[in-house]
DNA sequence: TTATAATGATAGTAATACTATCTCATTTAA
DNA sequence: TTAAATGAGATAGTATTACTATCATTATAA
């Protein structure tokens, strides 16, 4: 059996859907690749095009700016978490394996699975580490914010909260917990890589400490 | 009596030492006020060089280039907050006010206080909530690390990670509940005004109820 | 007094972030 | 079958950004 996973995305987050043709795809595969090489700040829609083989403005029938495409990008991202989330925790019960399994798929490694053709699930899940921030923290993240553009990041925000109340129904603040729960998840990954004194899990480079580290915060906070 | 507050800063952080000069010190508090009104991304030296009445050629003088600045800016704050905490928490020999303490210190809105004549402190505990963590997330973390750019944020992050043990001596990761700490009483006041449904504090906009939140977070992973 | 440090003024360049227009091939719809 | 719409390449152009370099002038310090 062959899927095709298909994300509907809100159709402000572009120009014209890079979805549906074969320039649109090519964006996106290829814009994952150059970002997590050089960075956000360093890509640009010239070297970007350069890479596809085709021209600036054909980059700019599809994306507004550069950082409409990432937001694009880490919407796509919070999407496909959250089926993924969902999908793991289908069938099972307790709040309490639910939130465990839960944190293992928001810090450990993404393996890229072929469950989409041009998006490099693992890449992406690096890229979101390291700039997925930079999508809100901008000066016009209200205005972002009344276009839906961060309803994936809310709706996965709201899965989880949802979860550490049925774990825990008098629990006070889940929100802002599954906020803590998903930002952590990377921050401390990203620590751990390249500023391990911050972190209590030096050079060993293992997701599984951040693991333990966030079940441990979780598990007490809402016990 | 009058006192006058100066912070040691590392020598890689700037070209010219701003705060020795008058127009160092003019570039530092125009800097705070033009990132605060426009966001770091539409900042430039071009125009930080028109509101001073100098030039552009001028602020490279004092630095490489605005992420330079950035860091700059977030190496001071880390470094007036830790002195900040390290004055609030003299003499007080129970670890569980010095937390919550810290945590009032951390999440709570800054007053401009007149210890510093150039820095608005209180505008730039904004700028940090909005833009600090771009200091850090770039390509070259690592080499601006070696270059010990980031050693106040490791300095505030060592001293709680030591009242955290104070506290709870058996605690496993009290530098990365730190850094959770930090980052946390930052980002829940960013969603709070921003993106308010990521957080549980809705409308209110009032910064104690996220106080609450993480002395609720952090007393129960230490307990 | 002399040197040197700090600033201002001016100029210039490569890259960035766009916008506009025109052509051409391919689909699709009438 | 033909006309129209769509997608994309080619080219050009502009304002802004992110610098670097040079030279003259003023303030300061040895």
């Amino acid at each position: 059996m062959e899927l095709q996973l298909q994300i509907k995305m809100n159709e402000k987050l572009f120009v014209r859907n890079p979805e549906q043709t074969d320039l649109g795809r090519k964006i996106i595969q290829n814009s994952i690749q150059l970002i997590h090489e050089n960075g956000f700040e360093s890509f640009t829609f010239k070297k970007l095009a350069e890479v596809i083989g085709s021209t600036e403005a054909g980059i700019y029938r599809y994306f507004e700016n550069k950082h409409r495409l990432l937001i694009y990008l880490t919407a796509w991202y919070w999407s496909w978490l959250e089926f993924r989330v969902t999908f793991h925790l289908n069938n099972i019960s307790d709040p309490a394996i639910k939130l465990k399994k839960l944190i293992q798929l928001l810090a450990s490694n993404v393996v890229d699975d072929d469950t989409t053709l041009y998006v490099n699930e693992s890449l992406l899940h690096q890229i979101i580490i390291a700039e997925g921030s930079k999508a809100y923290l901008t000066k016009h993240v209200s205005e972002d914010n009344k276009d839906q553009l961060f309803k994936p990041y809310k709706d996965l925000c709201s899965l989880i909260s949802a979860i550490i109340l049925e774990y825990s129904p008098a629990y006070t603040h889940p929100r802002s917990l599954a906020t803590t729960i998903i930002e952590m998840a990377h921050l401390q990954v990203f620590f751990m890589h390249h500023l391990p004194s911050l972190t209590d899990f030096d050079n060993s480079k293992d997701e599984q400490l951040v693991v333990q580290f966030l079940e441990d915060l979780v598990f007490s906070s809402i016990r």
